[in-house]
DNA sequence: ACATTGACCTGGGAGC
DNA sequence: TGCTCCCAGGTCAATG
């Protein structure tokens, strides 16, 4: 479920109680995630080792140390939560991490997509595909535009690439496209620059105001100390399929694409 | 080199 | 109440 906000939202919550303290115990409860979390090396690696930096990239938690770094993947329904030593594990607790100051960083995951790895590589294997990060200087229009340009797909499964754009996912494809006035099936290729301009700022709009909210909750999200995020209130068209449009009234369509469900006004939305 | 599809998991809700 | 079916925010390997 994570995309860019969310995973954001827990950068941020999480790295004030990491950055500086120190990884005294390591517990591996369920090593069976998307890779088998290696408990050998995670305990060699982290234990008594000081957590230098916090840090977000694409979808991918980093937390470093002068070992290596521990990359952390949510997948569809995991969370990371920082509680104190007391509290008792839960059903898909799969990773703590004991620190110095008493607190446990934990990692739930029901469906078992996301990932915990040690990495001493750099730069990390599993970043090494990955696209630009839309909320940096270095996604401009024009950048935007050359590689709508170079792909064939729909503009949707365009923007959930992460080849291409790092961090959107199905949620934020949806709100963008509504905010953009851009029918998600609408070839990449055929965009014009000006719907390029559209597209450009309806992303760092949304994306920029979900992490004010602390991201999107549905069902599984929640922020590490527990809160859902408040984005869902702000949703305009994802989940509100024959639901009046925000803009004209028109009901909101659903459909399939690449998979996914595609929400939009067939009204509001052009190609 | 692209784009598309199925597989990986568990849990919750709808329908019977 | 309980069963079955379908759906879910992501990614990757295997196809075309």
């Amino acid at each position: 479920m994570p995309e860019l906000p969310e995973v954001e939202t827990t950068c941020r919550g999480i790295a004030p109680f990491l950055i500086g303290h120190i990884i005294q115990n390591i517990k591996v409860h369920e090593p069976r995630l998307r890779w088998p979390i290696n408990t050998r090396v995670i305990q060699k690696q982290l234990k008594n080792q000081r957590v230098l930096a916090v840090s977000r990239r694409a979808k991918y938690i980093i937390v470093s140390f002068s070992t290596g770094n521990l990359v952390i993947h949510l997948g569809m329904s995991g969370t990371l939560a920082i509680v104190n030593k007391h509290t008792l594990p839960r059903k898909h607790d799969h990773f703590e991490c004991f620190l110095n100051s008493g607190k446990i960083l934990r990692f739930n995951d029901p469906r078992r997509f996301g990932a915990v790895l040690f990495e001493q590589t750099d730069p990390l294997p599993q970043l090494a595909h990955l696209g630009i990060e839309p909320l940096d200087k270095s996604f401009t229009v024009d950048s935007l535009y050359e590689q709508t340009q170079k792909h064939r797909s729909n503009i949707k499964t365009f923007l959930m690439n992460q080849r291409i754009i790092v961090g959107i996912g199905n949620i934020y494809a949806n709100e963008c496209l509504f905010l953009a006035k851009i029918h998600p099936q609408t070839l990449s290729y055929h965009l014009s620059l000006t719907q390029c301009k559209q597209l450009h700022r309806a992303i760092q709009q949304v994306l920029k105001k979900a992490i004010k909210s602390g991201g999107t909750t549905l069902k599984d999200f929640y922020q590490y100390d527990g809160k859902p995020g408040y984005f869902s209130q702000a949703l305009t068209v994802y989940d509100r399929e024959d639901q009046p449009c925000y803009r004209c009234q028109s009901p909101v369509k659903l459909i399939q694409l690449g998979q996914r469900a595609t929400y939009f006004c067939s009204q509001c939305q052009l190609f």
